[in-house]
DNA sequence: CGATTATTGTTCGAATTTATTCGTTTTTTT
DNA sequence: AAAAAAACGAATAAATTCGAACAATAATCG
């Protein structure tokens, strides 16, 4: 049973929203109505995929709606293990970035015993989570209010990124392909985390192993841009090779 | 039995309130009362809603939800009027800035079935919840996030609101004396407020009747500035005068 | 290189869902 | 207890979405 590369991006998509609508779908794959429902229908009957009326949504439980919710809790263990990695590897008193992502929130999430930080990030949660603890600062970007999931993108958010100089960039992203590309859904939000990585000294990357050989559209950056990785299982097979070849210290958080 | 996202959405708001009428819910989801039923119908009969005359709650616990909802906020009832008040008033397709407060979240919550909408904040929670909205378009403003209000308060978001000029500023504030002025409890939100104020073509306010005469620190504006007021019970005596002196409309939402 | 097969785009009728209207039932008011 | 108001649900019309049939295009193979 092997699944077209364009069936295998619709997976991707489903799942980064939770639900998304089957015009949504021939949209952002560049294909017909007609072609996303013969794959949807495909992907459907192998128990992949639950669609309803209009559009499809991940299978799971019924009453766990919220798209957003819904990944947060895809691996939240893992995530959790990761966050807690990352928030003892981060010093007190220093500034941060973080970008849009489930992985990002609970590094926040880890974050919030920490005293004097610095943050500035482009994710509405993060920024929520972090801003309960008064002996840190927040700053939120300014710009574009992504709806499905609260993050910041456009060009007023990369432009604000631009005035800060921060000591690390934590990242989360979409996928991780084969070739060490790290690739995320939508190109607005790779313009912002490329700014980031650009105006911090130390490039972290936070990704649970979901992330590994997971297909996704817009390249963002490469390994070898990256300072560090935290993860919570050891990569599969190409990446071991890739991470030594680029001298990046792997952090496993198991 | 696959449900679709609204129905969901039902669920979930039902869960967030306790109990919901069919109205607020058909008019949250943008669908007519008839759509509500027949998705509260289908809900009723799995078990995941118990229904009654004009509306549904969760079948569970009832009594500690709406003594939730009713602490988190205490006029609630006064500003949701507001909110439909307001709304009612907003053209689909206009640019609007809101500013801190819970009257204005109150607002949010009622434009959530505006199209076109164009909306500039320094409150996370309005973003939060206008985000939730596709057909409209929410900025938020860069800055410091303040932790208890999870407001945007400091000079990063003065120079942000600078670059937009925008229909309508619709400003919360803490106190109107009898002298006319408006005042607020932190002047970092009075100097975004006052910058609100300059980049809009009009500026209405909301404020619920408690505000009246209520003192705080600092003053952000007087009457006179504003061009309409949004209330919810004719105001106590100074007032009246105050407002027909200063030509402003106001809108009782009783 | 031509023929065959697989895949995608188009078109259109069927099926599903939603809005509208209106009579009936329930609740509130007088 | 009767009248008025509000909410409900059935019926029908309008709008969407679905899927099948067929044409066009791309890929594969002899």
């Amino acid at each position: 049973m092997n699944h077209h590369p364009r069936q295998l991006r619709l997976l991707a998509l489903a799942q980064e929203q939770g639900t998304v609508t089957v015009e949504q779908l021939a949209h952002r794959l560049g294909v017909t109505l007609q072609t996303v429902r013969r794959d949807v229908q495909l992907l459907a009957e192998g128990g992949l995929l639950s669609r309803f009326h209009g559009g499809v949504r991940v299978p799971g439980s019924t009453i766990e709606n919220m798209a957003h919710q819904q990944r947060v809790n895809l691996n939240a263990a893992g995530k959790a293990r990761i966050g807690q990695a990352v928030a003892a590897a981060v010093p007190h008193n220093c500034s941060l970035m973080l970008n849009i992502g489930t992985t990002t929130e609970a590094v926040a999430q880890a974050l919030g015993q920490h005293t004097g930080l610095r943050v500035i990030t482009n994710n509405l949660n993060v920024a929520r989570i972090l801003s309960a603890n008064p002996k840190s600062e927040v700053i939120v970007v300014g710009g574009v209010v992504r709806s499905h999931d609260q993050g910041i993108v456009g060009e007023a958010a990369v432009d604000f990124i631009r005035q800060f100089k921060v000591d690390i960039a934590l990242i989360g992203i979409s996928g991780i392909e084969a070739d060490g590309t790290l690739r995320d859904f939508d190109y607005r939000e790779v313009k912002v985390s490329q700014a980031i990585m650009a105006h911090a000294r130390a490039v972290w990357l936070a990704a649970d192993s979901s992330k590994f050989n997971r297909p996704a559209m817009v390249e963002v950056a490469h390994l070898t841009q990256i300072d560090r990785l935290f993860t919570d299982a050891a990569p599969p097979d190409p990446f071991p090779a890739l991470l030594a070849e680029a001298g990046i210290r792997v952090d496993l958080a198991a």
